[in-house]
DNA sequence: GGTTCTAGCGGACTACAGTCCGTCTTATGA
DNA sequence: TCATAAGACGGACTGTAGTCCGCTAGAACC
């Protein structure tokens, strides 16, 4: 049994609030790699372990950073309307997943980049994937592929990484998103 | 003009096979990720600026080590016997690339992933990423879909950290096999 | 208000990646 | 064989991620 988690402490929500507007503030003004955890934790106001106990590590804080974003995409696909949403065919609803991830991530690489540069595997295993990839494995029940891995080989084209890689190789965004989309589209036709 | 590179300085070459040789024995021993290269230096018995300047970071040393059994399969692809090599038909000779890579990474993961987890995506700037999706591009040039990016979401799921999480995560080598060339099939004969 | 219990605090500390530069080795050619 | 220049060497140095633990302050109950 899980006890009852107390509510958060009023210093501990005053200095989670400082650290997250901290690094906001500093990773808008000198670019996210450029900025270190001191840098965050002395602009913040407290002490360097403060906010690695909080965040865990720098992917732990990017995530966080990133949590309000994905939450709303992620409520579009659980309750907003069509094609991101429900009642829409698998095959549009992928393609208006995809779209808006791509969306999302070009907006913000380089933190992406963080949220997914830990030394074991943490985009893996935080909660926001676990969900794209239950939603992409449930639209590809229909097609005869293993739905499971081929939700997992669809998002990985979607790693924080080799989006850059593109992109800074010159790759404009629509010919990304086409390219996905076209790509999708075949696996679930099939 | 590329002016003429002098070969390699006979003290340079000793200290180059003596920081792989104790890397290799290192990394074996103790497994990659608890080997700094402080200790790989230590071991070779040179100073740690020479590893450094040799092979520029871990992700290169790691490259270096990889190089070998990765020539081995560009040979085998370039001017070996089908399916891998030339002669069979473009599906049969992406699905054996495939599973010739995901055997090799599945082999050398650790490695892998220090080689591809190189601040600024390393992975996508070394010469056999270029060779593997040179070679997909290539094959993918009958079908409707755009052959260069294809290539790019195709070796996406080849990426060391998606592959390490999903064998912990309980999925045998054979399933990512067969899933990534039922994939790929399908995706050749649109 | 006082007491106590506990989660949270913070900064000194460790370990590692990567840089720098004065020193030393090798190759060359006279 | 010696002089010289190109280049490699190595280890001290810097900056950062992440840990540890003695201390502080919030919450809750009296």
């Amino acid at each position: 049994m899980v006890g009852e988690p107390r509510p958060e402490r009023a210093d501990a929500r005053r200095n989670r609030l400082r650290v997250l507007e901290a690094a906001d503030r500093l990773f808008t003004e000198h670019g996210v790699k450029n900025v270190s955890l001191d840098a965050i934790a002395a602009e913040a106001g407290v002490g360097k372990g403060t906010v690695f106990r909080r965040f865990g590590d720098r992917a732990g804080l990017a995530v966080a950073l990133l949590d309000e974003r994905e939450q709303e995409l992620q409520a579009k696909i659980l309750t907003g309307p069509p094609p991101l949403g429900p009642g829409a065919p698998a095959v549009d609803r992928v393609v208006a997943f995809l779209d808006a991830y791509l969306d999302l991530l070009d907006r913000h690489v380089e933190l992406f980049m963080d949220s997914e540069n830990a030394s074991d595997g943490a985009r893996y295993r935080i909660g926001s994937y676990h969900l794209w990839h239950r939603h992409l494995s449930h639209l590809l029940e229909s097609t005869p592929l293993d739905a499971d891995y081929t939700a997992h080989a669809l998002l990985a084209p979607l790693a924080a990484d080799l989006h850059k890689s593109l992109r800074d190789a010159g790759f404009p965004l629509d010919r990304l998103k086409t390219g996905l989309r076209t790509m999708a589209a075949t696996l679930l036709s099939s």
